[in-house]
DNA sequence: CCGAACTAGGGTAATTAGGGAA
DNA sequence: CGTGTCCTAATTACCCTAGTTC
């Protein structure tokens, strides 16, 4: 349950480490960006949206949702 | 969104590894993705699962089977 | 302010899942 | 027993233009 207080600082610049962008997680899932914005659309995945409309994702959630579907052989 | 200054080559950790379609596992091994997916099913290949259902393999489970099942004379 | 890359939105084609029978 | 093909329904991918982000 150690999650290492020097694993990942806040560097701005490099990977956020709370949202991510549609781009992010559509790779992380092997799929197109437009699906990512569909999951998001169907409430299977929560996200927030920036002043200009684009969605913004948390890490956690995604990871989460990654983790639990995964099937080991 | 920018990948920032440091473009990274093969995505830090690749933690997720490089994921694949069923179509694309199935032209390795130049069998229908319905043999692929029954390959799944089985449990002789590992897989994860989109938030729709459809099933994504890891590559390089893909390529060590691939080389298991190619018999070297 | 300009420029390059990304995203939202809608619409259409291709792929996949699932069961069943050969 | 394992594979290829049939079907329908659902999901995903790619097309476009305009607006947003950095």
């Amino acid at each position: 349950m150690n999650n290492g207080p020097t694993d990942r600082p806040h560097e701005s610049g490099d990977q956020d480490a709370e949202l991510m962008t549609p781009a992010q997680v559509a790779k992380m899932f092997h799929v197109d960006p437009k699906t990512v914005t569909r999951w998001a659309q169907a409430g299977k995945l929560s996200y927030m949206r920036t002043l200009g409309g684009h969605r913004r994702y948390r890490r956690d959630e995604v990871v989460e949702l990654l983790r639990d579907s995964t099937e080991d052989a």
